[in-house]
DNA sequence: GATGAATGAGGATTCATTCAT
DNA sequence: CATGAATGAATCCTCATTCAT
């Protein structure tokens, strides 16, 4: 079997797991289920997962990296100054997510299961993350844009956790509104704490 | 057996199975353990809950009672302006949680357990609570203290998002730092963003 | 529960252990089939026994303690001499293992099953008989009887190897014979290999 | 592939298989760990073998052919006497098994895993063995070496059972004693019982 | 012949809940 | 009211075996 033929059943295992987890939670998903809808047999999972824990961080692990890559891409351009950037981090992080419901519901909701979890492996790409949003309001900073007396990594967590909150709050919702509406607001608010008055 | 009775026990139930499922998880948690450190016997918990879920629905609604209650107390304040409300209730917000971290943890980690529970049972109070929040920002737009252009329900979630994210960020933090210190710094930006310029 | 009545029950579940662990091997006994035949749920079993394992420990403990008392009054009896403990020593244990075949299939059989059994529970056990075995053959060259140049230790586990192999020999072998039928000749060969010239 | 070359394999991994299940036991060892050890792919030993437990009767079938070929050597040798060959099959069996321990831990140990086992394949080879024992014995007894009154069959089986307590005593044991060490002594005694006085 | 990916049946164990005492 | 022994459904994972390549 070639290796792009494993992988591709491997992200058909991820993807079968995404929605069955969303849907009945991570306690609630037997790994029956994950298997049967990914079309393959309960043992076969266990030849590309040493568990269903690894499948739940996994997960995490392949959303987090697409969301440092753009991250990323936003935070080295030469071109757009602090303001833009924070806002199009933002637009972003609720685009990323808005994209994907089932997804969605695993970060805002069974991400959060234990202690164990967050720290464990959350936590660590959190932090890289973190981090980016942090060079952002480091470089407003700089260029006097933002308030100097506002802390940068203090600051990353501030807007992560209200993106984090919109987001819960439009995984929870019942109305199926569309979660690039939150953009402008979610901007207004924070960057009007930023700004140098 | 008077109902004082009756109610202590309840009473007891209820902290016991906050520190397990605390430390544990509330999947980690059995019955069996909660009754154990109550020191009853583990068909007594069925006496007083209807079943292991609903323990954790009642610690919500205990929790959110008194959250509830002392918000309104300073929504209601004649005295204090919305400013000083606002800051007063996210100082109320973290020193609560703050003053028990065993609970704490059970609000910022095991609730986020399940949809199931979010819905059903969370969201109820917590639109009360934001409510409250929301009330307050209302006043403040009223009163030419907060800018018109913001939505209060919004940013009622927006507060709460931050708060919320802050207080996840304490319970996972290894340091023993006091959530109190973070109380400042909140008010800072989040009122910096409402305040008419 | 009294501790009576649990012990009785605990004893139906080794009774139930050993027949379907004697007719159907270690490995291929199912918890759920002792658990059928001992008359409990499933899930008794584990109020009983910390393992399925924990199961074939306790039939081998409960088993050879009787060995060991039985053993331990015929070398202590004033009156008789080496080479008589012996005979009854012999006959102590092909009686004792053909009252019950099932139990002597478990011996002879199931208890070979791995080194980590045998090392770890069985040998400690059999240290005492063999033990008591010795002690036999210590008294015989003492008083005279057996050869002074015979070492007790090693004697001791050859006694037992040719018990051992008898008892094996029967209980494979299909005919139906009494076990009892044999003890003479074991005396016999083992006497006369042991008897001074 | 030549029959030659395809025999080479199938000798490989009975190898193979004869260090895993040793070291883990015959439940414990893997199919997958046999092949990986004899350097085939998992489904190449269904090549060779139809099951899991053919390959223990191979190993089984594979030894006792050298057993039984060389006790026959010894039994047909015209010079010697019965003693002197019934000596020199107590020291081939015990050499040939302390030559590789794997071997003697799979013939002490894991050939008592079930019933099933030892009397479908294990017993019939051995009755061929056991029956080159009893023709030494019945010769001792023609020749006048042995007690009339032996029993051929009954002490062969005897013989038989003191070698192979010894061996299982063996390879039981922690310390690394030679056991060629035991022929002595176990000469000694079997002989004991045997030699017309 | 050889491979090794895939299969899926099977089983030990846990634990929320019940109910006879 | 309280107990705690008993229940038995539910599930993750293993591994002998097969078969398409």
């Amino acid at each position: 079997m070639t290796a792009t033929r494993r992988e591709a059943k491997r992200q058909r295992i991820l993807d079968a797991a995404i929605v069955e987890i969303a849907r009945r939670g991570y306690y609630g998903t037997t790994v029956a289920t994950i298997a049967g809808r990914a079309g393959v047999a309960d043992g076969t999972i266990y030849l590309y997962f040493k568990s269903k824990e690894a499948i739940l961080v996994s997960i995490f692990e392949r959303a987090m990296q697409r969301f440092i890559d753009e991250a990323r891409g936003i935070v080295e351009d030469a071109q757009a100054g602090a303001e833009e950037k924070l806002r199009r981090l933002i637009e972003l992080h609720l685009t990323l997510l808005g994209a994907d419901r089932d997804l969605a519901v695993i970060f805002q909701v069974e991400f959060r299961h234990t202690l164990h979890v967050l720290e464990l492996l959350s936590r660590s790409r959190l932090q890289e993350y973190l981090g980016l949003i942090a060079s952002i309001v480091d470089e407003g900073k700089r260029d006097g844009v933002f308030r100097a007396t506002v802390d940068a990594s203090f600051t990353a967590k501030i807007v992560f956790g209200v993106l984090d909150e919109m987001a819960t709050d439009w995984v929870l919702a019942k109305k199926n509104t569309r979660m690039a509406a939150r953009v402008g607001p979610a901007c207004d608010l924070l960057l009007g704490g930023l700004r140098r008055p």
